[in-house]
DNA sequence: TCGTCCTCTAAAAGGATCTT
DNA sequence: AAGATCCTTTTAGAGGACGA
């Protein structure tokens, strides 16, 4: 576990702590992958779309890009260059993984499972019906989609890690959201979003109920 | 080959936010 | 308040893929 004094009171900026780790202060490193973990590993779900396989994904990412730290030029920032590595690790891994299942003539199991870091920022029905839109988007829309609206990521961040020009990477997310917009059109207009189910009916009834008894 | 669809790129308009 | 900057959205055109 890193102490707040050894990272200077979060003050350095990532390259620097990248220069100390080389020069040694390799405990430092916790401090980078705790810092980046939830953008790789959504990232990396955006593309492999599974869990267990998205923590290998990252550990490896994390294991080359420590390795080659040292050869880090510093041309772009660090969370773009680590962002890039995990990239190509996902699809490398789902390269990999289309080919096994092939052979093994298997079915992909496209659907997150329950456990996701957005459960916490959502309400559980809508986050799984979220969860359901945005895997449906064709991979390149989704990963436009997950770094620049989930991850916040900039433009010109996302256009060099995708290496995709300005516009498209524009045209990318709007066209995500176009598709999301369309699948989520769905749900609510079946009434499935905001449902007003028996027992909320019954909570809000009791409370009015409540309150006008006492009143009376 | 032709038509259709999809993708990418570029440009422009308009809105939101920041700076002076 | 006005201008600058950034972002979103829309539109048009070019080019590739694919089926008839």
């Amino acid at each position: 576990m890193i102490t707040k004094k050894q990272i200077d009171n979060n003050t350095l900026s990532d390259e620097e702590i990248v220069k100390r780790i080389v020069n040694g202060e390799s405990y430092l490193y916790e401090h980078l992958m705790r810092k980046f973990n939830l953008r790789l590993f959504r990232i990396s779900m955006s593309i492999i779309n599974d869990e267990m396989e998205a923590d290998d994904v990252m550990q490896t990412a994390y294991i080359n890009a420590y390795m080659q730290l040292s050869n880090f030029q510093h041309k772009s920032s660090f969370s773009t260059w680590l962002t890039r590595i995990l990239i190509n690790e996902s699809l490398l891994h789902k390269k990999r993984k289309l080919k096994q299942t092939q052979l093994l003539a298997a079915q992909t199991d496209n659907e997150y499972s329950n456990d996701n870091p957005l459960r916490r920022l959502m309400n559980k029905e809508l986050k799984v019906i979220l969860e359901k839109a945005v895997s449906t988007l064709p991979e390149k829309y989704r990963l436009v989609f997950v770094m620049r609206e989930i991850e916040e990521m900039s433009v010109n961040e996302t256009m060099e890690i995708l290496n995709l020009g300005e516009s498209n990477v524009k045209v990318r997310l709007n066209r995500a959201k176009e598709m999301l917009r369309s699948e989520l059109s769905i749900y609510y207009k079946t009434n499935e979003v905001f449902e007003f189910n028996l027992i909320r009916c019954d909570r809000v009834v009791n409370f009015v109920m409540n309150k006008i008894n006492k009143e009376s």
